[in-house]
DNA sequence: CGACTTTTATAGTAATCAATACAAAAATAG
DNA sequence: CTATTTTTGTATTGATTACTATAAAAGTCG
């Protein structure tokens, strides 16, 4: 029998084993990150939530600041990756990017999770000492300009929109007003609202290609 | 002699006077809650940017949130106020939407000052203790939204925009731009490239009135 | 069984938070 | 002058923060 080197669910190891399920540990932390921010959830409120003692918080996941970061990546997975891959997906550049902020009016206001893109408003305001988390939002919110770009860059090899388009700056755009949305979705607009606000992006996307 | 009730510049109490000028420590606190967000910002650090004591600067403010409500409103004065007249006045509405965004980006990356704006970014996720500042910089960004409304409104009466035309809907795609506009302002981006995304704001706006 | 290893819960660490108690200082009023 | 009132600086309050020292508990290994 051959050993199972680090093997996906051998916890074969010799110590006392762990009580809880680290997976579901991590996705209560992921709702109380996600509602609260990062800085006003507290690590006993975290912990309480998680159904674990600190020690073994910090036994698991190391800090709260890599909890969280552990705990954005897992929201992106989730919430945010396959609406993604569709925009990349679809030809019709107008029709991708009306279906993404489709996508996203219905992420940002699910009855179920809290309101507004973790991502976007978790980290926004931090003392200096939390830079690592600032740091690691700021580079997800990057990568999703960069997804924009991509997909521009594309319609324009294909004459969707005039070749002399400012593709940054589109991106750019597309991105500001997806943030924009996270914040109207906690400020208590309805999901209505704020589906009749996502219609809106795709007309930020210049017409004609350069023969049309 | 008529005796003045309360007038202006009249400190002619009994006590022993102020020793700061009052004006000057609120502008020091507005910077540093502009700079580092409203927690962030302790009350030592705010006292030592002001020149104040702490129990000087509880007996002339009140409380750490009267001090930041009392800058920010005094923030939206000094920097939002002009601004705003002239969206209303400019009778073009896509000359008034291209210069509101053009204002936007000069003042949200002014070298002189943090970037982005107060309202948007110094209490984004807040302790649930600090609710009464939540409610009012949620109150100033709603009426930079409905600021965006009243202009449509009399355009849609002009016939500068189709009639049928989702005014709240629109108001408040501009407004999540705007505020979007704002976090990338935080993130690092030029002043080039948010005056590129802030010339996109005007394609947001349907052509055609009802006749053209 | 006993040696070893890891996780558990309890209880606390030092640091920092917003807000103040207190008394000396500095003004006016009579 | 004395009495009154308000501001000042010092020093501190209790609460809360992220994080951990410690030892008992609960497993595997030989």
């Amino acid at each position: 029998m051959a050993h199972s080197p680090a093997s996906m669910n051998g916890p074969r190891s010799k110590g006392r084993p762990r009580s809880f399920d680290r997976a579901k540990a991590l996705e209560a932390a992921l709702r109380t990150f996600w509602k609260l921010g990062y800085e006003p959830a507290s690590v006993p409120e975290l912990c309480s939530a998680m159904g674990v003692n600190p020690p073994s918080m910090y036994a698991a996941f190391g800090s709260k600041a890599a909890l969280f970061i552990e705990a954005m990546e897992h929201y992106e997975r989730s919430y945010w990756e396959e609406p993604g891959r569709r925009f990349l997906a679809e030809p019709d550049l107008r029709r991708a990017v009306a279906g993404y902020f489709e996508d996203a009016a219905r992420i940002l206001l699910s009855p179920e999770t809290p309101c507004g893109c973790m991502v976007v408003l978790a980290a926004v305001n931090l003392a200096d000492s939390a830079g690592e988390v600032a740091q690691a939002v700021r580079r997800l919110r990057m990568a999703t300009k960069e997804m924009f770009a991509i997909r521009l860059r594309q319609a324009a090899g294909e004459g969707q929109i005039p070749p002399d388009a400012d593709i940054p700056a589109l991106a750019g755009t597309l991105n500001a007003l997806l943030e924009g949305l996270s914040l109207q979705a906690r400020d208590g607009l309805s999901q209505k609202e704020l589906r009749a606000m996502a219609a809106h992006a795709a007309s930020l996307i210049p017409s004609g290609g350069p023969r049309s």
